[in-house]
Formats: C-alpha cells, sequence, structure tokens
DNA sequence: AACGAGTCCAACCGCAGGTCT
DNA sequence: CAGACCTGCGGTTGGACTCGT
C-alpha cells in the first residue's frame, strides 16, 4: 500500500547515513515550524530525502525527548514484562518507557535479551517454558497464561541473569567527549534561529 | 600488527491501516 | 465508494566497531 508513496527510485533521493548537515536543517525545520506532513517537510525543508527517512530520523534520533544508550535494569525489567505480556508490539512497548524509541527496543531486545535468552535456553529453558521462543513470531501471550513476570522459573532466570546483563553498563554515564543532541537543543535554548 | 568473527545500531524496506478527495 | 496518499509498524540488513587469536 505504499503504492507510490515515498518509496521512490529517484537518483535525487539521498540514502544511507544522515549527515550533520541534515540533521541541523531537519532539527532547525521542525524547530521552526513543527512537524507536519513528511514529504512536504522534506520538500520544504530542502532535503533530498523522503519523508519516512525524515519521520524515522526525528523519532529515533534527533527528538529533544529522546533519551539514548543506557537502558536502566528497572527499563530491562519493564520490557521483559511488556514483552511477554504483548509480544512484539515495539511501539506499544515504547510508550511505556518515555523517551525511547521502539527500533532502540526492538534492536536491545534481539542483540541483547532475546541472545541471553537463547543461551539459558542451552540449559534450563526447555523444561520450564519451551513457548517462550514464540515470541519472536508474533504469539502474544499474556502474563497470566505463561507465567512470567511473577514468579514463573523463566522470570527466575532472566531476573537472575539482569545483574550478569548490567555489569559493564552503569546507568547514566556520560557520553564520553561525544557531541550529542543535547548540546543541540541547549544551544537552540540560547538561539531562536541557529541557522537561518 | 593483522585479521577474522562476533556484536551492535542506524536506516531501509514492505506491508497494513487510516484519512482525504 | 474507490483510489491516492500518508503514517506507523515490524522485520531485516549493511557496515562500523570491538574483541579474540
Amino acid at each position: 500500500m505504499d503504492k507510490k508513496a515515498s518509496t521512490s527510485h529517484d537518483p535525487d533521493i539521498r540514502k544511507g547515513p544522515w549527515t550533520i548537515e541534515e540533521d541541523l536543517i531537519l532539527m532547525n525545520y521542525i524547530t521552526n515550524h513543527g512537524e507536519g506532513v513528511w514529504n512536504t517537510l522534506a520538500r520544504s525543508a530542502g532535503l533530498k530525502r523522503t519523508g519516512k527517512s525524515c519521520r524515522l530520523r526525528w523519532l529515533n534520533y534527533l527528538r529533544p525527548d529522546v533519551r539514548r544508550g543506557n537502558i536502566t535494569p528497572e527499563e530491562q525489567l519493564l520490557i521483559i514484562e511488556l514483552h511477554s505480556r504483548w509480544g512484539n508490539r515495539w511501539s506499544k512497548i515504547a510508550r511505556q518507557l518515555p523517551g525511547r524509541t521502539d527500533n532502540e527496543i526492538k534492536n536491545y531486545w534481539r542483540t541483547r535479551i532475546q541472545k541471553k535468552i537463547k543461551d539459558d535456553h542451552h540449559f534450563d529453558y526447555q523444561q520450564t517454558a519451551p513457548a517462550f521462543e514464540g515470541s519472536t513470531g508474533d504469539q502474544v501471550m499474556s502474563v497470566e497464561d505463561s507465567g512470567i513476570g511473577k514468579s514463573s522459573p523463566v522470570c527466575n532466570t532472566i531476573n537472575n541473569d539482569l545483574g550478569s546483563l548490567l555489569v559493564g553498563t552503569p546507568s547514566g554515564e556520560p557520553n564520553d567527549g561525544f557531541w550529542t543532541l543535547e548540546d543541540f537543543w541547549s544551544m537552540q535554548m540560547f538561539s531562536s534561529d541557529p541557522i537561518n
């Protein structure tokens, strides 16, 4: 149903990583005009990007309230809990975690938690909750159905492992030496129109 | 020091559903 | 009502980075 929407083969449309210049143009445009129809916004801002790409960049990276990295133990538990309840409804889960994006949670789940579960699977998982692996297949299982999130062996395993998962990822760690979006947004505080 | 394997994340793609004309 | 267009979602992937040998 994208029909001919934003997925264009137009050679004028840029793809791939965003440059700082593009980020600044997009941020500045939205700061001054607000969000709107993304395709129009992309054109009006003079960006050679699809509206879709602009939206994604804004929501996942540029938005001032977006929090990046350092998933806290509380957030981690919440993700596990909500995933056990809702399955791969990443955007729904993300809404329960202020400042987190669905993309970040999805990545986090796939790279950390899912791997951890898989590892555990080799030992005691199979006997305790064989159905849990269906989570990747959108098998939405309620907490009550699965027993996860209360005192199930699976949840205990996960909870016990949280300590080891979290070792080396202390929360609240500063972004050492990197230019961050907070810097940009604090700059915006002092200058209402830094570009134009 | 070099290189291959593994990990992580930003960004893309295709699809579904909603809204507008 | 039908078709065009837009947004949002979930899955996937390319490539940068890290780590082990």
